[in-house]
DNA sequence: ATTGAACTGAGACTCAGTCTCAATGTAAGA
DNA sequence: TCTTACATTGAGACTGAGTCTCAGTTCAAT
């Protein structure tokens, strides 16, 4: 595992707050979500910790939600994703594919998100909505699969 | 109800396309999603149209989904969310509450829509990614549970 | 070593959402 | 108008992702 000593620290500590510990499956879920890099549905996380039953699963990742270490992902088809808190990892934006299901993260570029700032200042004087958090999820085609949905075209055509 | 005529026409149209027709069950999801004017739950749903079953509903709102009509809308609460599709009423964002889970609906201003189409020109050349479609979820406090947070603060204090 | 509290796996359970089926409505041709 | 073929409907059974329970285990602190 790569990761990094210091992540397992700030979960620890996390934890340490409200009174849990930070045991071994609990690190096992964390790992496979630093490692993955993106948004993992419970089957992922079953396929990369198989030793993990899927009830205790759940339950880490409820328990991690709470303490902050964890969020929650609503992709576009029928199941949740699971990825490192923001504030662990860094802001970013899904890319989501209608195609495959497939959710790829990327960092907003300084001038997106500087118009977003301001774009929130907005919303926060004409509603009256304190904002705290924004997702921005893209949706469209991967690149894998407009490369299928373009070799598929040209096997018809020939 | 004060939805006017060519919405009806609209979705008759939709529906007639993939040989169904436009019912009074249909009829009743169409009319209560337009003139509540953000998404609905399930239960929003059969309050606003308490002769429609349960099972019609969903029913319905698939049939919708697939013809374009309606989208399905993931809040930040365990529960999906309907609403018109965007090229029926017209293209905005969410501003969704955690406290009370209620969500509202706002239209971007020009300057960051401008922000945004050229954020999504980003992603294509960076990331192969074909975007068709972008949704952007504000996460916060909303007007009312603000005033209600600030009056039990004050309670408190005095 | 003892004790209290957190943790765990297995599997029962919940309930939002889907499916089935028998009955009904409806457009269109004879 | 009658018939026919097919879309629609309500009721309720069913599915399965996610939750809860419980009995046994691990841990940290004394």
């Amino acid at each position: 595992m790569m990761v990094d000593e210091t992540l397992h620290g700030l979960v620890e500590r996390r934890l340490r707050e409200v009174s849990q510990r930070y045991t071994s499956g609990r690190k096992a879920v964390v790992e496979v979500l630093a490692n993955a890099g993106h948004p993992l549905s419970i089957e992922d996380i079953g396929e990369l910790a198989p030793r993990l039953p899927r009830s205790s699963a759940y339950r880490h990742l409820v328990d991690l939600q709470q303490c902050g270490v964890v969020r929650r992902v609503a992709a576009n088809d029928d199941y949740y994703r699971f990825e490192l808190a923001e504030d662990i990892t860094e802001h970013h934006h899904h890319l989501m594919c209608t195609l495959c299901g497939k959710v790829i993260d990327v960092t907003p570029t300084p001038a997106f998100e500087r118009a977003m700032a301001n774009y929130l200042d907005d919303l926060s004087t004409s509603n009256g909505f304190a904002s705290i958090d924004h997702r921005l999820d893209v949706l469209g085609a991967c690149a894998t699969c407009r490369q299928r949905k373009l070799a598929a075209t040209a096997g018809c055509a020939g």
